[in-house]
DNA sequence: ATAGTATATGAGCATGTGTTCATATACTAT
DNA sequence: ATAGTATATGAACACATGCTCATATACTAT
């Protein structure tokens, strides 16, 4: 066994990845944040076009806005939600488009 | 709201993202990818390096193994374990990278 | 006020996940 | 052969996850 020296991560730099790659491993939100990454979406509309319930897309854009990956504006009773983090929008493009050149 | 066209993404697509990112979705896997990063490891190395069990380490290997994230080589007894997804490790340390420097 | 619309939220449920414990396998050394 | 070592694997269990259903909230229109 080698005996190198490691650079160890800190548990709170673990735990937050671990939190991003979470938040980008379900297909649902996915779907999602790659729509509002190409246009601000109202829920209504992720629901159409996703082909989702209201309350399966309300449930995560709840979780995605806890994590602060997407934020919104009312505008009366219409939710208009956008990514609120491009380094995450980045790194899901650069997976999608990795994929699909393969 | 607006009537753009959207650019769609196949379901393999989306399975298949999702899946690297369950894959990175979690403190321990994220561990393991990272120490293999950094050099070749034995099973047991990882055990005492992590102080993980060596069960759940094996466990997650196997894991790992069935996404083709990590290849091993024999040497008697010993099992060496490495990468075998370089774009995925990029992706990590990128993340990795992105949180440290906040 | 009343009804309608858009979204959020809580409970419940089925399924998935990550661990431990026990045991199997495969090799090494004596 | 036998004991020891390194790793893999299956079962079981606790907990997390993502959905649906029912309902609440907050605004709009009449």
């Amino acid at each position: 066994m080698k005996q190198q020296e490691h650079h160890f991560l800190l548990p709170a730099t673990v735990d937050e990845a671990s939190r991003i790659f979470k938040a980008l491993g379900d297909p649902t939100r996915i779907k999602i944040l790659y729509l509002l990454s190409q246009e601000e979406c109202s829920v209504s509309h992720i629901t159409e076009v996703l082909e989702l319930t209201q309350s399966a897309v309300s449930h995560q854009l709840s979780f995605l806005r806890n994590l602060r990956l997407v934020k919104f504006r009312r505008e009366g009773n219409t939710f208009y939600y956008t990514f609120d983090d491009e380094h995450v929008i980045t790194i899901l493009n650069q997976v999608l488009t990795h994929i699909e050149c393969d």
